[in-house]
RNA sequence: GUGGGUGUAGCUCAGUUGGCAGAGCGCUAGGUUGUGGUCCUGGAUGUCGAGGGUUCAAGCCCCUUCACUCACCCCA
């Protein structure tokens, strides 16, 4: 029948979950979705696709890393999305609040959303196509104390998941702007001066990676041609540039030193009393100052970003890159409304994390099945009486499974539910039909029990207690 | 887009100086009376990624091409 065999390949990028998997990083999902939901966070969903516009929005640029759909039945391009804000975004532009119905979204709003999102770079370790994220935004609010919960709300799902060294750097993209105000940055034939200064953002946040010697050396390079985005900064610039990346100190001293060199700079000053205000929130919140980080060489990738940023590492595994990321972004929403909509929020990495975690050893893989018991079916005939059984020990919500061997050999019966990773077997031959008896046996502690039949049920609900 | 690596059975991979295409797992047929990850006997399975070249002879050497993968870039 089948003229061709189809090689069982996924695309690269995607990932298969098998019940260990599964069932460990489900885990893992509810314990950070506890943690969000303890913080007042509503849970909500969006489609896995809307229209390529409503991700895209005017810019292309963002594009290239967008999947795309095609369809026979749709005259606007459909795309997946790459984040849950995006989403977010169009869901508060299209549920104003109706005062008078008492419907839609009440603002200031906390939500979160959970699920896969896509996008279409070129996949390597650590870097997914589609990655689950875990998403927790407030929406209607320029209060600080949204900014200083989003950051509470990181801390809490990173130690409730086990994780002891890990910081949470802050930053600030009025700050960034600020200094390409402070610095001479001018518009150039076919590149604009906002187009420098995000160029200039992204040399900064590779300081990790490379140094201070080489974000300096590629601030100062010469444009190759008249689209190169190149800063090139003057030495008089490069000088202002690494006095305020060298800035040391606990976070209020750094703040300090910063506020001295911006001095007269408008929007670093506010964006630095901003990053004052969220320290002191969290100090207040009892986050213990060494799991923040004011970091003034972060920029965070998403150009959408207007205010406070930030970004989780595992101080462990800094080669994971960043676990969780977010930032404030007032203006998202006027893409749909055309107003203003103040918001903050964060994203988990949960492939990401759960690749770290595994490699940190925090992940217990140990539960292969869902199963708690298997009915073995060993003697002839008697397949009523294993169902009876099997339909017993499900009402009482114990996971049961009856054997599907064609092989109904003991042995093998007994191997295929150890290798399964069963806990209990339920054994029931001729002998114990006969005399009306269950031996029950825990894989786990090798134990057997010999019990009358009708306490098949008792054992397990006195096991419970 | 740039640079490394890898393509052989459903899966993981051996394959020597060029000389009949291999193993383990899985699958499959049969056997093995009830306690720890079975055992015994048999069977099926290939466009050696694709195309071209050198040679009496190519999985192996040469050229082209594709796919996958890792790193850079960017990001979660």
């Amino acid at each position: 029948m089948t003229d061709k065999i189809v090689k069982p390949e996924r695309p690269g990028g995607f990932l298969d979950f098998l019940p260990w998997d599964y069932l460990a990083r489900e885990k893992m999902i509810k314990t950070v979705e506890k943690v969000f939901r303890n913080f007042g966070f509503d849970p909500i969903e969006t489609p896995r696709i809307e229209f390529l516009k409503t991700l895209a929005g005017e810019t292309s640029d963002t594009g290239k890393n967008i999947f795309k759909i095609k369809s026979a039945h749709d005259n606007e391009p459909l795309a997946m999305p790459f984040d849950h804000t995006v989403p977010l975004a169009r869901l508060l532009a299209a549920n104003p609040y109706d005062s008078k119905t008492r419907k839609g979204i009440r603002l200031p709003w906390k939500r979160m959303a959970v699920g896969p999102v896509f996008r279409a770079d070129t996949p390597q370790s650590g870097r997914y196509r589609q990655f689950y994220q875990f998403d927790a935004d407030i929406a209607g609010t320029s209060s600080m104390l949204a900014d200083a919960e989003i950051v509470a709300v990181i801390y809490q799902a990173l130690k409730g998941l086990g994780v002891k060294h890990f910081k949470i750097r802050l930053n600030n993209r009025k700050i960034l702007n600020g200094l390409a105000q402070l610095v001479n940055i001018n518009n150039r034939a076919s590149v604009t001066k906002d187009d420098i200064t995000k160029e200039m953002m992204r040399i900064l946040d590779k300081i990790d990676k490379i140094g201070l010697q080489a974000v300096a050396a590629e601030l100062q390079a010469v444009p190759q041609n008249a689209y190169d985005m190149s800063p090139q900064l003057s030495d008089d610039d490069i000088a202002k540039v690494t006095t305020f990346l060298s800035l040391k100190g606990d976070n209020k001293a750094k703040l300090e030193q910063c506020r001295s060199i911006f001095q007269g700079v408008k929007l670093a000053e506010e964006g630095i009393d901003e990053l004052r205000q969220i320290l002191e929130y969290t100090d207040s919140m009892g986050i213990p100052s060494d799991f923040i980080d004011i970091d003034f060489s972060i920029a965070r990738g998403l150009d959408y970003y207007t205010g406070p940023v930030m970004e989780a590492v595992l101080t462990d595994l800094p080669e994971f890159g960043s676990i969780f990321s977010g930032g404030r972004y007032n203006n998202l929403v006027a893409r749909f409304t055309g107003n203003e909509l103040p918001a903050t929020g964060a994203s988990l990495g949960v492939d990401r994390l759960f690749a770290a975690l595994n490699h940190l050893g925090l992940i217990d893989n140990a539960q292969q099945t869902v199963t708690d018991v298997m009915i073995m079916r060993i003697a002839q005939d008697h397949d009523a009486d294993y169902i009876q059984m099997a339909s017993e020990l499900r009402q009482i919500g114990i996971n049961t499974d009856i054997s599907l061997l064609k092989d109904t050999t003991f042995k093998n019966q007994f191997n295929y539910a150890i290798t399964r990773g069963v806990k209990f077997i339920i054994i029931c031959g001729e002998n114990e039909f006969e005399k009306k008896t269950i031996q029950i046996k825990n894989l786990e502690t090798r134990k057997q029990e010999e019990l009358p039949r009708d306490k098949l049920t008792d054992y397990f609900t006195s096991e419970q207690e």
